[in-house]
DNA sequence: GGACTGACAGATATTGAAATCTGTCAGTCC
DNA sequence: GGACTGACAGATTTCAATATCTGTCAGTCC
């Protein structure tokens, strides 16, 4: 007998299929082919398909919010890093879709698939984002009086940059232009807000 | 013989036949058939099945063009008038999301298969937000540098609010407080504005 | 003579029978 | 005894035959 089998195995041979395949050929049976295996042990170590793809689909959004982590910059203004995490998540998302647009359209239908890996991954990133207003509100760069909605509302200004159905016009040449107009309109925003009951004086 | 074929009663019939049958269903053959004509005559008047859709659309988009020209108000602020007229985009289409999902899925379809039309659309309404800007820099209420580069900005960070393909979103129940503080931040950012060269500052 | 028809070729969509897949579980193997 | 197998039922997908649709055009009708 070989080694015995392990969920982080069929993990790894799970995103390999993905890759080969894509979301909509890859079955559970061509997973337990890769590891020489019955498509039944496959099932003793996950619960269903959907759970064995929710699960692949974690691993990778982790490794995201990890290296997004890394962008920020205590000596760097809250606007700058504002800024530089906006891109830095703009770059990633662009490239991913323009060096290697299968495997993205495959994470793609893996996040839509599930109903709480989205908001999974959405809250971790707006999270984020509240870290870096938060800072800018304490050296008193920023102004609001409710860090996490503004954070909210970043990122859905910010949508059309992130969210991957929009990836089609990420190719345009101007996107790094309207990118830069909206991220200085934001921040600009930032450094005057108000909530929306106090919002309508001229 | 009744009265003679027009392109208008051709277009009144497409419309009846999509609203009836789907972008995906309806046929030349059904709305020759609606008007009791053979389908070759209704090529005499369009050149192909997709100049007959893309005609109806645009006929459908005028419509909505003239209603948003009249959101604008001459007395009130420009940043009254910026959300309000947001405020209404967003209303009519969410409306037309729940009220009639059939329909908006069929016109979200129809728009989306033209390469010209959706530029026709949002360059229509993006001019709208730029007089709306204008009128505010006039004012002094508003500061920018650059009308068009900040009334696409303004749009771009309010795409959430009428890209049909966030249509699903917009029955969130908190959808009109993300909405408040979207354009609560935007409306702050058009207050102090700076180009990106300009607004690495703190 | 100009508006319309209807048959036609190639392209597209539909359908249902056959193949495959998911998830289960009694049984095998060490 | 616990990890794994493989046959199975019901659900889903594939595929090729069949039907329909698009766009054309020679011919019909007033």
């Amino acid at each position: 007998m070989a080694e015995a089998l392990t969920g982080e195995a069929i993990l790894a041979a799970t995103e390999e299929v993905l890759r080969r395949y894509g979301p909509a050929k890859a079955t559970v049976v061509d997973v337990a082919k890769a590891l020489g295996v019955s498509h039944g042990s496959v099932y003793r170590h996950f619960p269903t398909k959907a759970a064995l793809r929710e699960a692949v689909t974690r691993r990778w959004l982790d490794a995201i919010h990890v290296e997004m982590e890394s962008v920020l910059d205590e000596n760097a203004s809250a606007s700058d890093n504002l800024r530089a995490w906006l891109q830095r998540l703009f770059d990633k998302k662009r490239r991913s879709h323009v060096d290697e647009p299968e495997l993205f359209a495959t994470f793609r239908v893996l996040v839509s698939e599930s109903c709480v890996i989205p908001d999974y991954h959405i809250g971790h990133l707006v999270g984020q984002v509240a870290r870096i207003i938060s800072a800018g509100v304490e050296t008193q760069e920023f102004v609001t009086d409710d860090v996490e909605r503004t954070a909210k509302a970043v990122w859905d200004a910010t949508d059309m940059f992130h969210h991957p159905a929009h990836a089609q016009e990420w190719g345009d040449p101007h996107i790094q232009a309207a990118f830069d107009a909206v991220v200085s309109l934001v921040i600009a925003g930032l450094r005057y807000n108000r909530t929306p009951s106090a919002a309508g004086d001229a």
